[in-house]
DNA sequence: ACCTGAACACCGTTCAAGT
DNA sequence: ACCTGAACACCGTTCAAGT
């Protein structure tokens, strides 16, 4: 009915990712909704699709913002470290981000994108970015390694962990004897890491 | 309206997982609802919640099989081999179930429980037993090993492989330069294991 | 005791109609 | 050009009413 020129694309882009980003942490990812979007931002619903192809877009775009936080997290805390003090922050930092309390976490692994399209390159951008943090860190501390070999053990940790932390971090092992999350997780990338030492 | 004796209530258990199984591999996971379940083995909604409090204990059962399917294909791989050729032999086992297409093996992860309530018996059971068969073959590998260390491992390396195959599973990582979900695992694998032998 | 089917409170997405 | 809001085609789940 009514026109509302109150905002540019650009600002109401931005509206929209804020709102989703406070719904998820206030009520959690299950509450990430076209309607509530749009009505915390005092929108109708078919505003959100002027702006985005559905949503499954939205959640891809504050997934990259979340990406980039992880990547500025791990950046900082490693910075000033060398050596195997630089892997102990580095998992340290991304122990500390996924927290299952943190529903930014829990959003980035609920996207699923259609089986025949790929990512778009703003996103794959973001990931690659930490990705390449993370071979950084583990060349340090394999020297003698390929740059191939390093990239891909860096996609090898970022997968597992990822498996780790969703999988143990919610409370699918309850019951079979698992330790926590965190020993899991330093029990993968340090035994890992000896077995590339040994191999390389 | 009518009262339908056709069928007793282990015999509706059983209707309702096949169809359910039925379902998302001719139609995918998202098919899976529970109207879809109810008109395909010409019952209404209302009678899936007589013997099943939601959705997603149907689902749990199905993953129960499925972690019955999955531990029944390593057992009989794995069997007639020693050594490494049976971390070999797992690894291929594994692989070739989690293909992406293995609507079963997608729906194992879908499941999202209550943060309150832990896993029921019946699916912990089915977890354990695949999750020992690991640590048994980790333990042919690793005779200085003990058993609680053993266990652990199992448990972190259930959890990669699922990080993997989830994510370079599906195309989460196109474009990043990954090698293949095949590559990953054995690579996650066979230096995880490397990394166990070397501090043991 | 078991089953129905209408009802409730939601979804994502579209699109004619308005300004 | 942008926005609305009703509409479409769905959901999961409940529960009075029927047999």
């Amino acid at each position: 009915m009514a026109r509302r020129t109150d905002h540019s694309r650009d600002e109401l882009f931005d509206l929209v990712l804020n709102a989703s980003q406070q719904i998820i942490e206030l009520e959690g990812v299950s509450a990430l909704t076209a309607r509530r979007i749009a009505s915390r931002i005092g929108y109708s619903p078919g505003t959100l699709y002027n702006l985005f192809d559905n949503i499954d877009e939205i959640v891809l775009h504050l997934n990259a913002r979340t990406l980039d936080d992880l990547y500025q997290q791990i950046f900082e805390k490693v910075d000033q470290s060398t050596g195997r003090a630089k892997l102990d922050r580095m998992i340290t930092a991304y122990l500390q981000f996924t927290q299952p309390t943190n529903q930014r976490w829990n959003l980035l692994f609920e996207h699923r994108h259609p089986n025949n399209q790929t990512l778009p390159d703003w996103y794959q951008e973001r990931l690659v970015r930490l990705l390449d943090l993370i071979a950084t860190i583990l060349q340090s501390l394999l020297p003698g390694c390929g740059e191939r070999e390093i990239n891909h053990s860096a996609r090898v940790l970022w997968c597992s962990l990822h498996g780790i932390c969703s999988q143990a971090g919610e409370n699918h092992l309850d019951g079979v004897n698992a330790r926590t999350k965190d020993e899991m997780a330093r029990s993968l990338i340090y035994n890992y890491v000896s077995g590339l030492k040994r191999a390389g």
